[in-house]
DNA sequence: TAGATTGTTAATCGATTAACAATC
DNA sequence: TAGATTGTTAATCGATTAACAATC
């Protein structure tokens, strides 16, 4: 891919695939940008605009045809390939992510859990067992390791992050309220849920 | 508040706000936008522009008041004030957030936690018992309640959402995986994780 | 073919960055 | 006062929207 994808684009695309799953499910079978766009609320100039980033899905005349461009954003956000995942921090936010099994139906498979916490050990999570912080660097080259998710606290996450970084991990999904400084090759991708909250508290306050 | 702030503003206040607290917590005093800037990885010119859509904050030739600061962003994001929240849905990720306790001390105070599932009614999570749905609307009333966290699957979300606007709720935290219609004077910030994994497994895809 | 709707270029809008006068 | 750094205006950059020719 030559071109450089904007932030703004790729955020709008998982969107995109849930409205166009959505739509397959319900058998519709072409739609227009126009009609994508009362449905999703965006204009129909911008659905059009992102879609010929990545080359031209629609035909003049006819629309888009839903299974296909629904294939296609799927491959663009790389949902067609199989990623093996590790969570790190087992409390009520690791369990959570590893209990969410949709996950598993778009090929993020989870392979293996941890903690530091040895009163955790041994306890089982669906089919994995929660392993010591030591496992981990064996783990992840055993395994085919290309995420970790960090649900721990912010504390141990730069240092548990640097760990991941050594041992070749590709991506991390970080839930920890710190910024962590990996190098560029390595992929970050932030939630944190306390801004969130806070944006909503915003704009609570503004409304009144 | 006359001028209208761009999200994009809004968006970036959390993370200020975190930098701040935690050069408070360390003791220092001041800070200039040239220093913030380093350590956020943000232009200088960016920052006094934000600072600037609520007033002037600093002092020329000094730079900012860390505490000053901290506290004016502080009361922008609504944090000085109590808000009150039920969470609807006990599941992992229900209890998750119930149990992340970093949310009371900016005042996001949890009232009640309610489940369909009556397996789970009268279960204890910290002080408060799990209740069935049909308590919700009472409970928000008696309760003073301001912000409802919604982590139920996407099915029972649209209904849900619809009773809480009937019962004058004035925010949503909306973790289920879909578009809530409400109101525009009803707030609603989403969480869509499976977004934020699709988000990471697209720059995993292009990175190679 | 005529009608519909895309793909794409051009126009507009908004956000970010640069520059510098104001001022502590 | 001189130096530092903000607040703010102006310039630039990028993203969104509008328009329309291409084409199914």
């Amino acid at each position: 891919m030559e071109k450089q994808i904007s932030q703004a684009v790729i955020a709008r695309l998982p969107r995109y695939f849930r409205y166009l799953g959505d739509l397959k499910d319900k058998g519709v079978e072409r739609i227009s940008s126009q009609e994508l766009s009362s449905l999703m609320k965006v204009t129909a100039s911008q659905i059009r605009q992102d879609f010929n980033n990545f080359g031209g899905f629609g035909q003049q005349g006819y629309g888009y045809n839903v299974e296909y461009l629904y294939g296609e954003i799927s491959k663009i956000l790389g949902l067609t390939e199989k990623h093996h995942l590790i969570i790190i921090g087992a409390g009520n936010l690791g369990q959570a992510i590893a209990n969410y099994m949709n996950f598993e139906k778009r090929g993020f498979i989870f392979k293996g859990i941890f903690d530091a916490n040895p009163a955790l050990h041994g306890k089982q999570i669906r089919d994995m067992v929660i392993q010591p912080m030591d496992n981990m660097e064996s783990f992840i080259k055993e395994n085919d390791i290309d995420i970790a998710v960090l649900t721990i606290p912010k504390t141990g996450a730069v240092e548990v992050a640097n760990r991941l970084v050594k041992n070749n991990i590709k991506a991390i999904w970080n839930f920890a309220h710190v910024d962590l400084n990996v190098p560029k090759d390595i992929q970050v991708e932030n939630v944190h849920l306390s801004e969130s909250l806070m944006k909503l508290s915003y704009k609570l306050t503004k409304e009144q």
